[in-house]
DNA sequence: TCTGTCTTCTACACATCGTAGAACTGATTT
DNA sequence: AAATCAGTTCTACGATGTGTAGAAGACAGA
């Protein structure tokens, strides 16, 4: 399920902050950010998201508090994961991968790769 | 830029066929497949897929002839490298993103890293 | 019960995508 | 050269997703 633009500046938002947020909050952030959006539009946003599973709504506080079902980096990875999973021949996607990674990617999966045995 | 179900299901074959395919060809295959589609369908499809960098045509050809611009491979490593560029967290990511990974891909993994020295 | 705040419903414009007919172009044939 | 026909481009339409928000409904506190 992809995510429109608004709806990831919400999820950044959101992944963000443990807390979670009311509309009125992320209204707050993003027009600090330069974006003026109206309450209604983030309340419309905020329940797509619900729908999809990227957020959860706490409809017992009064204004709504809305949390992120997952972290943004299960989300990543999960993204990552299912690009992985298009290809055919996945020994040439992922030396191409570890090709375009930066030093420092490349450092930390290895270090990950030696941590974890070959379950 | 993402890809429809049809624009992908045409990527599939030209990304199979080294030599590319014509519009009718493509027809042909995906008429196999049980998808019956006008020709001038696929030769707008293509024209999108042109338009955004997937397919180039050659159209000296008389039936142009439509290849790929790139390997798959190459396509897939760059949606993972593009969502493991929405990270914050890129040690959180990469670690989870390993811990999804099949036995056998993470042993592709460790071999790849091995070769390449840091860069 | 009134009032004001908060939420849900409904709506619209725009972009993308699947789908394909209509119109055009360029080669081939006589 | 005109006719024909294969092949290509133009145009279009319906469906869906997304940004955007007003209107209407619900609910707690005065």
């Amino acid at each position: 399920m992809a995510l429109g633009d608004l709806e990831r500046g919400v999820m950044d938002l959101l992944w963000r902050s443990r807390a979670g947020a009311t509309a009125y909050e992320l209204q707050d952030e993003l027009a600090a950010g330069g974006r003026q959006l109206a309450a209604t539009t983030l309340l419309t946003v905020l329940s797509r998201l619900e729908k999809k599973g990227f957020a959860i709504a706490d409809r017992s506080a009064r204004p709504h508090r809305y949390t992120a079902a997952a972290e943004r980096s299960a989300h990543v990875a999960e993204l990552m994961h299912d690009a992985l999973g298009e290809a055919d021949d996945r020994q040439a996607v992922l030396e191409r991968f570890v090709g375009s990674v930066s030093a420092d990617d490349a450092a930390m999966l290895r270090r990950i790769l030696q941590g974890g045995a070959a379950r």
